[in-house]
DNA sequence: CGATCTAGGATTTTT
DNA sequence: TCCTAGATCG
């Protein structure tokens, strides 16, 4: 990089260590080669220890590399180092909360504590099934939030919501939220006005003005898509303007139920999870930060002299909060660019770099509003822009700031002069600018990529720098600088290439492209594993072992290579190859699925990362439900149907290009990039996540997208008006799209291609190149072999299986009998008691139902299985599954005992509890059919056990068919 | 004829 | 959620 001393502006930061910086460092600057130097500087002070210094990272590799980069420029050592605060904030968090914040969940209003052991649960499906059990939980115990749930298409988004509430600090408490962060949920109304007043300008057409971008953007207005009172275009739709009352009405749309509906979701989640000893990452920083601002003493023993925060346009404004909460005088230095701010999904905020200043002050204040937590003056604070870039040419620095200013759709309009304004221009330090900055395009992108890929490699044109010597060193004039860098210039080999992609899809698609023509590419990053051809084998097993299931028989006779007729033949008269037979009774016999996951891939000569990675993760799975191997079914369709992805570690590729997303290229380099896929709909990517029915936004605040309601004569769920009307008149952003061009382009050291297909983007088009269009003929490197890919796959059509509550199957008025009776919180107690007691945790009973439970239990013989997720595959059309908690199964050897807990004081809902106990009937039977099984409603205020019979499934079927389209599907009006 | 408006098609990133 | 093609207005 730098060779061995700092540039001028890098000293300045080294020497400078007491006050608050802010260090605007941009692509190349030597941000890490900086940090550390201070760090090592801060060091030398007398009476510092690394304990003093705190050091967050983004990343884990980040703190591993800043801690061994540390250690070679200080007196330390990495063993020395080790226990050093040099570490990202979710892992120096982690250590704080689970050292210091046993009794912290009482601050917020909950009855538990935080053990030594805390379990920090960072697989989204892992913690998706939790929240699913949950949620599933919750709704049966909140009959009020009944409308709700109605018109939440899919409960598990609540889990994002949660996520990113907390990524904005906004925590809640038993009554309300915790020192007022719940305020954002209302929205800003002055904030929104202002916004509202901009959009509803009316535009300037050739013919005097035209309709604003607020009225375009709800020109389809159609009052029928809403609940029956909405109004209607009339009243919306003005000329060239919206009209300004509804748009009021709109924003101050009662939302109270909502609030409140979020709220306890929140809260409650952070309960449960609590109750089982783990916490997601995010619900990890809020607690964290909850106890170091209760606890004054932990905050004053954890507080560092030093703190210093990498990448800290990656920050969200929870991290922001905890880095004034744990730096104990104002010697701060935060260090990033906000032109690199890419992981917004992840709920970070680029404001907290862009407006610092306005920040730090504003969090001071809210810290300090009750207690003074920040001591320190934050008003005085230092800029330090690093200027150097020591890795690309001229040229490249000089593109890289025009992708700052590119409109990434037709009618964008930005105000270059003002983003310019915001950027700090960077020198290159290169003395030789040989550059071939050049747009390409053709129908057929990935056989142009490849085409451009052969042509690059060995051509003297394209030099790149090939060896370390002769070095440039400061003492040289810039001629003889420039001398050296071109001796040390050379024809370029594959690995010299990094073909950059906005989507994962894409990159595949031009792996097995490569792969075809064996040219050598190696994709880094995370592998959808799950849809590898080993999955799907492996899948195709478990379903065989487990219901003789002819989808699989057809994915395992296919990848034999029968032909498509045969195979059908075979199916339809179920007589199997005997040597498959054979094997699926072989495999039935193993106990693990680790045992059977091996068994598989021996059989099949699988030894691969893709084999290798499956077995670990299905082996790392752990054990919540009824059988493994169903388990391990739907832990496979699951992950599958996510499209979760995992790294896997592939063997080193020798010489080959390196194809990677742009996100997980950040922080690299490359002599000769290529930005491809840079077409209409891809990059830029237009439209949020906006999946959620419930959704939070700034300025609006928490909104929900639909409501159920029967206002019309019928259950119907509705869109909501407010929300189209609020959302509508919000101007769309497309500066990190932008920002993400800005770190592919500046990833290059010396060569540039952006490629596109047919249709280029904005992108493309708008950047000041002539754009060319080579005709691509591509060379076969070495001979493609069939047998590599020795099948392939096309599994059967199969309509998704729609996922319903068992409440759904349920009459609503068994919900009534229940608030009638003794509220839902007193079921809770109930619930969550008879869980604990069944757990073996022995917990005394308050009160008579509860003595009850007791009693019922050290009656029963058996293992003990509280709060059982149950998973119930209905043979209908479309295919419906049904979910629901078990509260009690009793396993004994030869009988299954399913028991469920009612506090009703009466019995009249029994009809309808029978259904929900037929659907754990029926899977219980599946599960253990040689076993006996009982189901029973345990009355607890009656003290006594009824046992229920099952309705068949043909009954349930029966049942469920009418709710199906009702539900999960309403018409249209 | 030009300007403006309206209806349908297509679709991610990951500590 | 943007964009294009066709409809409609003046």
């Amino acid at each position: 990089m730098t060779g061995i001393s700092p540039n001028q502006e890098q000293e300045t930061l080294i020497e400078h260590i007491d006050g608050i910086y802010l260090v605007d460092a941009g692509a190349g600057t030597g941000k890490t080669f900086t940090i550390t130097h201070r760090y090592a500087n801060i060091l030398e002070k007398p009476d510092i220890e690394p304990e003093d210094i705190l050091l967050a990272t983004f990343t884990r590799n980040a703190a591993a590399e800043m801690a061994d980069r540390i250690a070679r420029q200080s007196p330390y050592d990495p063993v020395q180092l080790q226990d050093a605060p040099i570490s990202t904030f979710h892992g120096y968090c982690y250590q704080l909360l689970r050292r210091y914040g046993h009794e912290i969940p009482a601050e917020i209003g909950i009855d538990d504590q935080i053990p030594q052991s805390l379990e920090l649960i960072e697989d989204g499906i892992r913690e998706g099934e939790l929240f699913n059990t949950f949620i599933t939980r919750f709704e049966d115990r909140h009959p009020e939030y009944e409308h709700l749930f109605a018109a939440l298409n899919d409960p598990s988004s609540l889990r994002s919501l949660i996520a990113e509430l907390a990524a904005k600090g906004v925590i809640p408490e038993r009554d309300g939220w915790y020192r007022d962060t719940g305020t954002p949920l209302f929205g800003d109304r002055e904030a929104f006005m202002d916004l509202f007043e901009r959009e509803n300008r009316p535009n300037e057409g050739a013919n005097g003005p035209t309709q604003s971008d607020a009225r375009s953007s709800v020109s389809g207005w159609d009052a029928t898509e809403y609940v029956p009172d909405a109004p209607t275009a009339d009243e919306v739709v003005g000329y060239p303007q919206l009209h300004t009352e509804p748009v009021e009405q709109a924003f101050d749309e009662d939302r109270e139920d909502l609030l409140a509906f979020v709220h306890d979701v929140y809260f409650e989640y952070l309960e449960y999870a609590l109750a089982r000893n783990y916490l997601t990452q995010g619900l990890m920083l809020a607690m964290a930060f909850v106890m170091l601002c209760e606890d004054a003493a932990v905050r004053e023993q954890v507080r560092h002299q030093y703190v210093m925060v990498d990448e800290f346009q990656d920050t969200n404004e929870l991290q922001f909060k905890l880095t004034l909460l744990l730096a104990g005088e104002n010697n701060i230095c935060v260090v990033g660019d906000w032109k690199q701010s890419i992981y917004g999904f992840q709920y970070t905020t680029v404001e907290n770099i862009q407006n610092f200043e306005e920040r730090i002050s504003r969090y001071k204040a809210e810290l300090n509003r009750d207690e003074t937590r920040v001591k320190y003056a934050v008003d005085e604070i230092e800029t330090i822009p690093l200027k150097k870039n020591y890795r690309s040419t001229e040229s490249i620095l000089s593109l890289a700031t025009e992708t700052l200013t590119t409109p990434a759709t037709n009618g964008e309009s930005l105000d270059a002069e003002e983003i310019e304004n915001e950027i700090t221009p960077l020198e290159a330090t290169s003395r030789v600018d040989n550059s071939h900055i050049q747009a390409v395009t053709h129908e057929d992108e990935l056989e142009l990529l490849l085409d451009r890929i052969q042509h690059v490699v060995g051509n003297e044109d394209y030099s790149v720098e090939v060896r370390d010597e002769p070095a440039s060193t400061a003492e040289m004039s810039v001629e003889e600088q420039a001398a050296a860098e071109r001796e040390r210039l050379g024809a370029p080999s594959y690995s010299d290439i990094a073909v950059f992609t906005r989507t994962r899809s894409f990159a595949r698609d031009l792996l097995e492209k490569a792969t075809e023509y064996g040219i050598p590419i190696a994709y880094e990053g995370g592998v959808e594993l799950f849809d590898t051809d080993q999955a799907k084998l492996l899948l195709a097993w478990l379903r065989i072992c487990e219901s003789n299931d002819q989808r699989g028989w057809a994915t395992v006779l296919e990848e034999t290579g029968c032909t498509l007729s045969y195979a059908r033949e075979i199916l339809e008269a179920e007589q199997y190859p005997d040597a498959m037979v054979t094997f699926r009774d072989s495999l039935r016999e193993c106990e693990t699925i680790g045992g059977f996951v091996r068994m598989v891939f021996d059989e099949y000569g699988y030894d691969g990362a893709y084999a290798n990675g499956l077995l670990g993760e299905l082996t790392s799975m752990h054990e919540t439900t009824l059988a493994t191997r169903s388990e391990a079914i739907i832990y496979i369709e699951e992950h599958l149907e996510a499209g979760s992805t995992v790294e896997i570690d592939s063997s080193p590729g020798e010489d080959s290009v390196t194809l990677q997303t742009i996100h997980s290229a950040k922080g690299l380099e490359y002599p000769i990039v290529f930005c491809a896929n840079v077409n209409r709909r891809a990059f830029p990517h237009y439209g949020r996540p906006s999946s959620g029915t419930i959704q939070y936004r700034e300025p609006i605040g928490l909104r929900q997208r639909s409501v159920y309601s029967e206002a019309s004569g019928r259950p119907y769920v509705h869109s909501h008006w407010p929300y189209d009307l609020l959302t509508g008149c919000q101007p769309s952003e497309y500066d990190e799209e932008r920002r993400l061009f800005y770190v592919a382009v500046t990833r290059a050291k010396r060569h540039l291609f952006l490629t596109a297909g047919d249709s280029p983007s904005p992108f493309f088009t708008e950047l000041p190149l002539e754009p060319i269009e080579p005709e691509p003929s591509v060379d076969i490197e070495t001979e493609y072999r069939e047998d590599e890919v020795p099948f392939s796959i096309t599994p059967p059509e199969r309509t998704k299986p729609r996922r319903m509550s068992v409440h759904d199957i349920m009459d609503d008025s068994v919900y009534d009998e229940v608030t009638e009776g003794r509220g839902t919180e007193f079921g809770d107690e109930l619930h969550e008691f008879a869980e604990e007691y069944a757990r073996g945790n022995d917990p005394s009973p308050s009160d008579d139902d509860q003595e009850h439970v007791v009693t019922l239990l050290d009656t029963l013989d058996g293992t003990f299985n509280p709060e059982v997720t149950a998973i119930l595959p209905l043979d209908l059309d479309p295919q419906v599954t049904l979910v629901g908690i078990i509260d009690l199964l009793v396993i004994a050897p030869d009988r299954i005992q399913i028991i469920d807990y009612k506090t009703d004081l009466t019995r009249h809902a029994e009809a309808e509890y029978r259904k929900q106990l037929s659907v754990y009937y029926h899977i219980a039977a599946e599960q253990y059919p040689d076993c006996t099984i009982s189901t029973s409603i345990f009355y607890t205020a009656e003290n006594e056990c009824v046992e229920v019979s099952p309705l068949t499934l043909e009954e349930l079927r029966e049942i469920t068919m009418p709710v199906v389209g009702e539900n999960s599907h309403p018409e249209k009006i």
